[in-house]
RNA sequence: GCAGCCGUAGCUCAGUUGGACAGAGCAGCGGAUUUCUAAUCCGCCGGUCGCAGGUUCGAAUCCUGCCGGCUGCGCCA
């Protein structure tokens, strides 16, 4: 169904083009204060001006508004059209209108969300975990934010191609490889993923103190990149064993990254040549103190795509994966996930990409994040200064959650308690990090993330476990709620307003790509909800008006199941 | 040095892209419970939007200059 906003938009843009012969946009927003109605429209302010010049007349804002007014035809959408102040033009939404614009939500698979109007096909570039090392919270940012931005643009029913460009390939690995054949490590031995880190930890000082392994080490990558297939089947070995350590991750995470969405860095080895090749017939890379490199303006420092050793860097990668993407996959926009130290890189890949030709008609996004911070302002690290790992903090989120739930619901068996504390744990976690806007460096603090007060995972959870548990006890079926509406309290109409907006929501996410607009909405949405609920009775009303708040309530439960789910959320029925 | 990001209530954060007296949560204070999950709700207190200019009918938001903090900057990724 349509968004109110797009309606509202649509009706004063009409009046405005009939009272002055032309379009302009009618900045139709929400009312900051509820006290002067639901929706305004700014335009008339802007406008006086524009009337002026072009009729040689002058108008005062407040008579252009009313002019518009005069022109406006909201059907039976509006109980109250009135200008204030300098000539802001409010709008408050008649319930009776409202109460059929919910029937019509409540009959729908997808609560009245529109999908996209040109769908497109659009890859999302997140998480990107090293190989050979543990994922730990550096990553955690662009892989839940990541999978937050695939889910919501699926959602809108464009084709989402993730794309997990592992670092899984360059001198690290000869190096660890020829460490692992000096230990005379044979072809079946199995390695987990924290003796790969220590392995890598003693090649690296071996590279760095003995001239002969250093060199075994380089020989060793050149073997490796040339295909040799001793080489490559070991490297092939590292590779899945860190799978082994990070696929479970993303399913506790409850992300939908899975092994078909890699396409590390070693994916696009083979098309490396051609891409410096192809920037050097363009004339657009040049070789400079030995290396290839591309000069993008306003950087004194050029983007370098070839060492002078013949060995090529990330960034000869990502143009590659940038062609790739485009050309191969049809990609009409990509979106990069990750950390805002990289702007600058991003900025020279993409101007060299689009340089060459290599983005005709695609948007390439970047939608940076900021750090982790502990309580300190210093980047999150342990008590003893070691980066955190990602599996060591989702186990204390899952403690820490079951300590709570044991201690508010002692009653539930152990197992039951310990489901229910990863779900909360977990989407605490998430949430916090979600609910920021993406672009500022955030303050982790566990004890406010698994508050049961405020801005929280738990807080939301809360309430649809509460509206569960009313249907529980209804002990009818959520099928049955259909029936006309009537919205009669306060709480009940500041709730259906909110209801109605889900679909804007959703709208200007894919867009802004800021995951945090979805938690604020829900967060307001949880609000409302328990104000309703705290004034409302429903099981207890009459027949007609219980019908009607039950299926408030069966809207208010798929509007919050559908935003955690986007977000990657569980919501227990029980908490 | 060059480039980028940031500075909003004691703390953690919003601020719909230039609109009405700057909003939440936490903390603090005061209320509500024979409840449908009180893991809740309601109220009060709290701000020179880093500072100074400028543009505008109108600025936390745009421009300039300072102050303070963070980040990146040729052969790692």
């Amino acid at each position: 169904m349509t968004n109110t906003i797009t309606l509202l938009d649509a009706a004063f843009r009409q009046a405005i083009a009939g009272a002055f012969g032309f379009d302009a946009d009618p900045l139709i927003g929400l009312s900051q204060n509820e006290a002067f109605g639901d929706y305004q429209s700014n335009a008339a302010m802007g406008l006086s001006r524009q009337v002026a010049e072009k009729t040689g007349q002058k108008t005062n804002p407040r008579a252009v508004a009313e002019k518009i007014i005069a022109q406006l035809n909201l059907g039976d959408m509006a109980e109250q059209v009135s200008i204030a102040g300098p000539g802001f033009i409010n709008v408050r939404l008649s319930p009776a209108w409202l109460a059929g614009q919910l029937s019509a939500r409540s009959a729908d698979d997808r609560i009245g969300i529109e999908p996209a109007d040109h769908p497109r096909t659009v890859v999302v570039d997140y998480s990107g975990p090293n190989i050979a090392k543990q994922m730990h919270v550096g990553h955690l940012r662009s892989t839940i934010i990541g999978d937050c931005l695939a889910r919501v643009i699926e959602f809108q029913q464009n084709h989402v191609i993730r794309q997990n460009h592992l670092g899984d390939w360059g001198t690290q690995f000869g190096m660890l490889i020829a460490y692992l054949r000096s230990q005379s490590h044979d072809a079946d031995s199995q390695q987990n993923i924290a003796d790969l880190e220590e392995f890598y930890r003693q090649a690296k000082k071996r590279f760095d103190e003995q001239p002969a392994f250093a060199e075994e080490a380089r020989n060793t990558v050149v073997q490796l990149q040339a295909g040799q297939s001793e080489e490559l089947a070991a490297w092939r070995r590292i590779v899945d064993e860190t799978r082994r350590h990070y696929q479970p991750i993303y399913e506790r995470l409850g992300v939908s990254l899975k092994p078909e969405h890699e396409r590390g860095e070693s994916f696009y080895n083979p098309m490396l040549q051609q891409v410096v090749e192809d920037l050097l017939n363009q004339g657009i890379a040049v070789r400079s103190e030995g290396a290839i490199v591309v000069f993008t303006e306003g950087f004194e420092n050029p983007l370098i795509i070839q060492k002078s050793d013949g060995g090529y860097l990330y960034g000869t990668t990502d143009l590659a994966a940038i062609r790739y993407r485009t050309q191969k996959l049809g990609a009409a926009r990509i979106i990069y996930t990750h950390d805002s130290r990289q702007s600058q890189h991003f900025a020279q890949v993409f101007a060299t990409a689009t340089k060459a030709g290599w983005a005709n008609g695609v948007s390439l996004e970047y939608a940076p994040f900021g750090t982790m911070l502990g309580a300190d302002g210093k980047p999150f690290k342990t008590r003893s200064g070691d980066t955190v790992k990602l599996k060591d903090l989702l186990d204390e989120a899952e403690e820490r959650a079951f300590d709570l739930v044991s201690q508010k619901n002692p009653d539930l068996d152990e197992p039951h308690r310990r489901q229910i504390a990863r779900a909360i744990g977990i989407g605490a976690v998430k949430y916090s990090d979600l609910s920021k806007d993406r672009t500022s460096d955030y303050v982790f603090n566990w004890d406010k993330m698994l508050s049961l007060d405020g801005n929280t995972a738990p807080y939301l959870q809360y309430v649809y476990a509460r509206i569960k548990s009313i249907f529980r006890k209804a002990g009818q079926q959520t099928s049955s709620t259909a029936g006309r509406l009537q919205l009669d309290a306060p709480q009940e109409q500041a709730l259906a307003k909110h209801l109605l907006r889900i679909g804007e929501i959703i709208e200007s996410i894919t867009r802004e790509l800021k995951p945090h607009l979805l938690c604020m909405y829900l967060y307001d949405l949880a609000v409302r909800f328990s104000s309703f609920y705290e004034n409302c009775p429903v099981l207890q009303s009459e027949p007609e008006v219980r019908q009607s708040r039950l299926a408030l309530c069966d809207l208010t439960a798929r509007t919050m199941a559908l935003g955690l789910d986007l977000l990657g959320i569980d919501h227990p029925e029980q908490m």
